[in-house]
DNA sequence: GTTAGAGTTGGGCCT
DNA sequence: CAGGCCCAACTCTAA
């Protein structure tokens, strides 16, 4: 062991200093003399995959706001982000100050676990101790997958059985009260402080609004390592009301446990996707850049609800619709993640279904993904896709949702639920990879597990089977809100329609539309298509694909042949075809007959009796 | 091997 | 009007 210690702690994703078990590690480090808090700008983030003004806002203001609670506990600390790769400042950062340990909290997810694999190695041959710990997630999702027999967690039943056999969940690490200095804030750059050149096509380029100075040198524009601004990289404002930060993110921790009947009544389906003032806690964001600890919210929970239990004023919710489960499902997809490979897509990954969406990813002939997305021949999906991500579907709700998303960053859980079932499975038939990237691009709290899986379940790929249960576009909406509050406020344009058309402007007469100020295919789009059409259409295609059973990692797949298989399918069972409404309502009709036919004694033995122990029943009238 | 019952949060109708 | 029931029928798991 050397005589003296020199640490970086490196941040990474975790933007607090609670409830940190590996800065707890770091501080706990033999003869610690220094230690530097450092950042890497990852040109690979802010050039190579696009990313919304929104979320970059929130990530700088959450990267302020550690750096201001390092300088409060010693007023030499800050957080020193240097502009470049990780595996290109590391070293230097290594030479410049003698460092002996590195240590950071680990990540699971595939493109940390690949990034942190060639750091570690790096360190190794410098003689540089890494010192990498558990604390992102409620369990280690690496111990999760070994304990569940190395197999991705596909249903929360079974990751709790794994939850179990593991243990307890700690309680929150201790907040440190002093820290030591850093070695110097310097770097000895004087060669290596040079433009950093990012190789391929800037993905950001049609949001900069100005010139991008934050990559000129390594030290930032003013030389000082501070943390970026949006200027700095050429970005406007962001437009989002949601503010980030550690500090912040506290304020609304306390907000939420300070109210424990909410805490011990939280039930995630019953809230309301409809309303302007979230329903919810709206602390995803904070959970996502670690600026709330994952184990303060969880015992944060546990504890109010004790001693709010204790007052028996009425009865808890239970898993999985509180907040407990919430957070479970967090943790299930951090682990089937972890274990599945390719997992943000459909080529390759096992564990999603292989359905004939339009605008599917595509590959070159070495199997490497084509970005930015060539456009696809199909015509008609790219302008539903087109639609859908701006907000001009003329389903009013879907508009809404997609329109606050870009605007706020934030969306409801079940209003992402409904455009998602409304891009893929249910309406528009598209690849959930597009709706997953476009949620990538302008959600603040974007997760690289949860999101994928959200978008395999809603989509029928995986986790999830029921592909006949489709959100309704206006009588959804409408069970929360009959006045249509959101559409009012995000598509300004249907605000003085009569709450009896809010959700289907379409329908209105033209005397409405008129007394409205607005005129439908006119002032706001017609819809893009016919919502029980194309969800007939769906399910038949669904089934299809059911039957024939493929998976992101079959031969047919990777081949490029399933496609063509699931269309013979479509043509031999007629599932691409049109129904139109009389054809729909024959065949509604000759089913029933059917169903109230001669089987009928035996239905009643086996179903309703079987159930019940109770016969027929005459019906009663009026 | 078979099968009933459950599965984070659907729609429609009835009470 | 909130809550229960049925619809038609998916997968997974425990018995």
């Amino acid at each position: 062991m050397p005589a003296e210690a020199r640490a970086i702690y490196w941040f990474r994703t975790d933007l607090r200093i609670t409830d940190s078990p590996a800065l707890t590690k770091c501080l706990a480090i033999p003869n610690l003399k220094s230690v530097n808090f450092a950042w890497c700008w990852d040109p690979n983030y802010i050039y190579g995959h696009r990313v919304g003004l929104n979320r970059f806002s929130f990530l700088l203001e959450s990267m302020q706001s550690l750096s201001d609670e390092l300088t409060k506990v010693n007023k030499s600390q800050k957080l020193q982000v240097v502009r470049g790769p990780p595996e290109k400042v590391l070293p230097i950062m290594w030479e410049s100050w003698g460092i002996t340990h590195l240590v950071f909290e680990k990540d699971a997810n595939e493109y940390a676990k690949v990034r942190d694999a060639r750091i570690k190695k790096l360190a190794e041959e410098k003689g540089v101790e890494v010192i990498e710990v558990h604390g992102r997630h409620l369990y280690d999702p690496e111990q999760v997958v070994k304990v569940n027999g190395n197999k991705p967690t596909m249903t929360l039943h079974q990751w709790q059985g794994v939850a179990q056999k593991i243990g307890k969940i700690p309680r929150p690490s201790e907040t440190p009260k002093k820290l030591p200095d850093p070695n110097s804030t310097d770097l000895k750059h004087s060669k290596k402080d040079e433009k950093y050149k990012w190789p391929g096509e800037d993905l950001n380029a049609e949001i900069r609004t100005g010139k991008d100075t934050c990559y000129d040198r390594m030290s930032g524009p003013k030389g000082d390592y501070s943390v970026p601004t949006m200027t700095e990289m050429g970005f406007s404002d962001a437009t989002t009301t949601i503010k980030g930060g550690t500090v912040e993110g506290h304020k609304r921790l306390d907000t939420f446990l300070g109210n424990p009947e909410d805490v011990a009544t939280f039930s995630k389906p019953h809230t309301a996707p409809t309303s302007l003032e979230p329903s919810t806690t709206l602390l995803s964001p904070y959970i996502k850049f670690g600026c709330i600890g994952i184990r303060e919210l969880w015992w944060g929970c546990k504890d109010v609800i004790e001693e709010w239990s204790k007052t028996g004023k009425g009865k808890k919710t239970s898993e999985p619709e509180n907040m407990f489960g919430q957070l479970e499902f967090r943790d299930m997809y951090a682990a089937a993640e972890t274990a599945q490979e390719n997992f943000q897509q459909i080529r390759g990954n096992a564990v999603c279904r292989y359905i004939d969406w339009a605008l599917q990813n595509q590959y070159n002939d070495k199997g490497d993904l084509i970005l930015p997305r060539p456009r696809d021949d199909d015509e008609e999906a790219e302008e539903r896709f087109a639609a859908w991500r701006e907000g001009r579907t003329g389903f009013p709700w879907i508009d809404a949702c997609m329109r606050q998303l870009k605007h706020e960053g934030w969306i409801h859980h079940l209003a992402r639920h409904s455009v998602a079932c409304f891009l893929t499975r249910g309406q528009c038939y598209i690849s959930w990879e597009r709706g997953m990237e476009v949620f990538d691009e302008w959600l603040i709290d974007w997760d690289p597990a949860s999101n994928p899986g959200n978008w395999m379940w809603l989509s029928c790929s995986a986790f999830f089977a029921q592909y006949y249960r489709v959100y309704g576009l206006v009588s959804w909406p409408a069970k929360t809100d009959k006045h249509g509050e959101l559409v009012r406020k995000y598509c300004p344009e249907l605000k003085d329609f009569p709450d009896k058309y809010i959700y289907s402007p379409h329908l209105a007469p033209e005397s409405v539309q008129k007394s409205s100020n607005c005129i439908i295919g006119k002032d706001y789009p017609f819809p893009i298509l016919d919502e029980h059409v194309e969800k007939d259409r769906c399910i038949a295609r669904l089934k299809d694909a059911y039957a024939v059973g493929l998976h992101g990692d079959a031969k047919e797949v990777l081949e490029g042949t399933a496609k063509q298989m699931l269309e013979d399918k479509h043509a031999e069972t007629g599932a691409g075809e049109v129904k139109s409404d009389k054809e729909k309502k024959d065949l509604k009709a000759a089913e029933k007959r059917k169903r109230s036919g001669d089987g009928n004694i035996e239905d009643w033995t086996t179903k309703k009796q079987g159930k019940k122990g109770l016969g027929p029943v005459e019906k009663r009238d009026g």
